[in-house]
RNA sequence: GAGGACGUAGCUCAGUCGGUAGAGCAACGGACUUUUAAUCCGUAGGUCCUGGGUUCAAGUCCCAGCGUCCUCACCA
């Protein structure tokens, strides 16, 4: 704790800003007649309680019981409001007799409050689910409901009750005890609308997860994807390993690095663009299936696809290649699509994805020339082509062109999953070329409606290669967009002897996007890059 | 980085031709022991993003700035 915040203590009025006219102070008073009660406002460990969520499960030990000691069975009950069971007229064509239910103990947030005379209703929710509890004063008693009465939209509140079903029929616990557990001095957005405006959901995840509906179950399913991807691969016996952040030389990719600087070694360092070039010195060192999932950073623009920083996942196998990699990808996507519990016909906007696997598998000449109609092979033909386009093709090396036209005339048309296999050479520095074809480099990207999602290679282990095509500037290219960066340790590494191998790169954030129907990156990422607050 | 849109109560949004700042929810007071976007009666709540300018008069028109979003550019 800082010295500012107990400053704070003693001022209530803190300097955030809160002073949004008469809400938090009700709240704040609301709290000082909480704390005269002898309550903490800010509660404490409250134990044995049973998620929501397992709560309702348990709907059908609630029993009716008639007047003769005979159990049975309550009608079944909707989730549906518009299907509400009648049960004051079920009781009383089954009756008399009384309900009984478990006892439960529940703890969450209140999301609607309905006051009725000495009656009041409650949902609350967990990271499980809701429910709705009934707090009479009759039931409770008058110290608990005067309590109730000091509860606003937001706290976080413990209940021990008595599983039932209330007239309309919808299961709800008949709170025998309640428990304060934490305050909210901030009023919450609007019940059903919730937080809309793109920017204070980013800025205020917390509340954006709290009150929007479907936010937490997105970010539990990147969780679980997360998992899933980590479980494929170890179930496969890869390794995973935590390598640098902080490089001196910001390579495997052609992207601008962020610079940062160590103050005692008074030296410049970039946070890493790739994983790769540690991961395949590792490769080197008999890690012989090894991967990284983390953070890179890229200091780009923003875009609906892009945040400055994200999550990659590299994995290199020894003695593997590209066709490895592809079935490794299958799998890893199959799998993860299994932990988020759907199908594999995935929505993705007002359209769909299917993946069902076997993906398609084509190449890229075999696209190119679908698409465009023109013989990839023809240099001439692709060029004139391009210039059609509007395309600079002016000394321009022809498969740099060609690349440019398949951005732009073919990956957009990729509903997928396709494999698009088989790239120029010349546009792949660090892949391996076929044995019977030098143009052509072993390589595949799988596309899903337009966006990249895996990235993989037969990788080059060639070292006299690999130093001469950080040499040497691709054509066409300025030098910071060339990815020809000079890592002489990495070469020294080659030299030693670098099994074959398969490496593959998948964006975890855009294949989390494809399988929660996301369509914007910051939807799948919890606290997205933006401007400090005005 | 370029172009466009947007910024009004805690939240979601109206605001006409430049003429007294509006609604719903939330809040506050009251009624109601099976409600469920509860209902009903009443009350209060504003740096109209910020700063200039035009005008008798600016939420509204003009300029600049800040922020977000979209498109493009950058992007293995």
């Amino acid at each position: 704790m800082t010295e500012e915040s107990n400053v704070n203590e003693s001022n209530e009025a803190s300097e955030v800003q809160e002073d949004h006219g008469s809400l938090v102070a009700a709240r704040r008073e609301k709290k000082r007649q909480i704390e005269e009660r002898g309550i903490d406002p800010w509660g404490s460990r409250f134990d044995d309680r049973i998620l929501i969520g397992d709560i309702r499960s348990r709907l059908d030990e609630v029993k009716f019981q008639k007047e003769d000691g005979t159990l049975i069975d309550l009608p079944e009950l909707h989730e549906d409001p518009e299907q509400r069971i009648n049960m004051r007229q079920w009781r009383s064509d089954n009756g008399p007799g009384t309900e009984i239910g478990p006892q439960v103990r529940a703890a969450g947030r209140i999301m609607l409050q309905r006051d009725k005379g000495k009656l009041r209703f409650i949902d609350i929710q967990d990271w499980s689910g809701k429910i709705q509890l009934f707090v009479g004063q009759k039931q409770v008693g008058e110290s608990d409901f005067e309590l109730a009465g000091l509860f606003d939209l937001g706290d976080l509140i413990g209940v021990d009750g008595r599983l039932g079903v209330t007239n309309t029929g919808e299961l709800t616990i008949f709170a025998e005890k309640l428990h304060f557990l934490t305050k909210s001095i901030e009023p919450p957005p609007a019940k059903h609308v919730g937080m809309t405006d793109p920017e204070l959901r980013q800025r205020r995840r917390y509340v954006d997860l709290a009150y929007n509906d479907g936010v937490l179950d997105r970010f539990m399913n990147r969780s679980k994807i997360v998992q899933s991807v980590r479980q494929t691969l170890a179930n496969d016996g890869f390794v995973e390993i935590e390598g640098p952040t902080l490089h001196s030389i910001a390579g495997g990719a052609a992207a601008r690095p962020f610079i940062t600087h160590h103050n005692a070694l008074d030296l410049e360092l970039y946070m890493r663009i790739a994983l790769e070039l540690h991961l395949k010195r590792l490769l080197v060192g008999g890690m012989e299936r090894v991967f990284e999932l983390g953070r890179v950073y890229r200091n780009e623009g923003i875009s609906p696809k892009h945040n400055p920083e994200f999550s990659m996942l590299e994995v290199y196998q020894a003695y593997g290649d590209y066709q490895s990699m592809m079935d490794l990808t299958e799998q890893v996507i199959v799998d993860a699509i299994e932990a988020t519990g759907q199908s594999f016909v995935l929505p993705w906007g007002d359209k769909e994805v299917d993946f069902t696997p076997p993906f398609a598998r084509k190449t890229y000449n075999e696209l190119f020339e679908q698409y465009t109609g023109v013989d990839p092979s023809d240099a001439n033909a692709v060029s004139s082509y391009a210039d059609s386009l509007g395309f600079d093709t002016n000394g321009r090396h022809i498969d740099v062109i060609k690349n440019e036209v398949f951005e732009a005339k073919v990956e957009d048309e990729l509903v997928g999953p396709v494999f698009v296999t088989d790239y120029p050479a010349s546009i792949c520095p660090l892949t391996k070329r076929k044995a019977d074809d030098s143009d052509i480099a072993e390589r595949f990207e799988l596309f899903v409606h337009g966006m990249e999602i895996a990235n993989a290679y037969t990788e080059l282990n060639d070292p006299d290669l690999q130093e001469e095509l950080f040499q040497t500037q691709l054509e066409g290219l300025d030098e910071e967009d060339s990815m020809a960066k000079m890592d002489n340790d990495f070469v020294r590494a080659l030299r030693h002897g670098m099994p074959p191998a398969g490496g593959l790169g998948i964006g975890i954030d855009r294949l989390v996007m494809l399988l929660t129907n996301s369509q914007t990156i910051r939807e799948v990422i919890l606290f997205p890059l933006l401007r400090p607050e005005g």
